[in-house]
DNA sequence: AATTTTAGTGAATCAGATTTATTAAGTCCA
DNA sequence: TGGACTTAATAAATCTGATTCACTAAAATT
């Protein structure tokens, strides 16, 4: 009754800033309610920002999360990567890359989940830029894998693609109680677990355990002597 | 114009037969559309049905979602029993259980691919009767690897769990492009290979290849004396 | 200062799940 | 054999939440 006509007016941000803002929003109101459960209308409140606003900038709810978990995947791969420099020797770097995985899915649980139950599994997945960040970052480790080979580490003969799906399968599978908010887990002890498991699946034989090599040559030698011997007494 | 007040009449049948014909329309449309994009309007339409019935008997879309995997789960678990009763030593029963959970997958990639994204990422599935079903089958392969443990087959210091979660997360993730439409896969192959890996990471170390203990004392006894004769003569 | 561009709004639209009021088919006796 | 009753079945109404649209106003440009 006051103002027949109060002109609302409102505070103008420049394009970058203000889809920073939404984004952020975004990534909390996922993160706590999930895709489905969360609203434009939570994450245009949450954003200071009318809902109309939001499509200014995402084409659509859908849009959005996938610019969610887009820049959350970048970051993860950065620090993947730096962690990785310098270290030596196939086990070592293994055993790093699963410690590194491990940890990145206890930071962001929820950001986790929504991949696995939103991106992962969706239809347009395989064309997508977020399968393409996904494949650099297992193939991190399937270099490792070959490097192994290439230096005589690892069997020549196991599939290199085997290994990557049964490491993170595996580590995706020992922790989804954990993504569905059953207590903690204990990222030390599944990394040495893991590690040794596929190390010792993987790993080249060893020849001669117990100087068996040695062994054999000594006998040999004996034998070649003592048949060299026999033919004379004959 | 013609009939002022047609009295609209219906078939009635006894509520299990409609339950399950309700039942197969979901799966067929929820198999072809996704959950999403399939919606209650088709699934009547299938089941030869209005909507409001169907919410006669189903509390709400995701109930006849649930219903439709359980059934199917349900006899997934009774066939893979079935066909593992007879298999003996834990490599050829670790290799069936690989092979028949793959043939599975194969033979129904889109209940697969629901189970995976709708249905074991909810919040609630910890303390759904799909969950319980699953810990059954997964159970299978967990005695499987204890009593090869129990006989000697299977170092005992290996966590079953993990094994467990390396052979479903790997099967998991080398098939999700599969699922994902992406031609086929060699269910064969898959099954070798795996079984392979992990019997090489879990078995215990052959202590004597081919009787090698026995045949290392007996040379090195030949040995001692030739070179105590060796003594002799020099 | 006029013009153009683009951030921003909020009400309208649309789609699809769920509810509700109502109808009619079968069933069970008196 | 025809009410009384139960419950399958319906169609329309409701409700929720994403998306669209027509419009407003702050900057930027001229």
């Amino acid at each position: 009754m006051s103002t027949e006509s109060a002109k609302r007016s409102f505070v103008r941000l420049p394009r970058e800033r203000r889809m920073r803002e939404i984004e952020a929003a975004a990534r909390e109101v996922f993160s706590q309610r999930g895709y489905d459960a969360a609203s434009m209308t939570d994450i245009a409140k949450l954003a200071g920002v009318s809902e109309g606003s939001i499509y200014k900038f995402y084409t659509n709810k859908r849009d959005l999360l996938l610019t969610v978990i887009r820049t959350w995947y970048q970051r993860m791969i950065d620090e993947f990567i730096e962690k990785l420099s310098g270290v030596e020797g196939t086990r070592a770097q293994l055993q790093t890359v699963i410690w590194q995985h491990l940890k990145s899915i206890k930071a962001n649980p929820d950001l986790c989940r929504l991949f696995y139950s939103e991106v992962r599994s969706a239809d347009d997945y395989y064309d997508s830029d977020l399968y393409r960040l996904n494949r650099d970052y297992t193939h991190v480790l399937m270099d490792i894998i070959q490097q192994g080979v290439a230096r005589g580490e690892i069997r020549a003969d196991i599939s290199v693609t085997l290994v990557r799906d049964m490491v993170f399968g595996g580590i995706e599978h020992r922790i989804s109680g954990f993504l569905l908010n059953r207590g903690s887990f204990d990222q030390q002890e599944i990394a040495d677990q893991l590690c040794d498991l596929v190390m010792a699946g993987i790993a080249t034989p060893v020849k001669s355990p117990n100087g068996l090599d040695g062994l054999v040559e000594r006998l040999e030698r004996v034998a070649d002597r003592l048949e060299s011997e026999e033919g004379k007494d004959g």
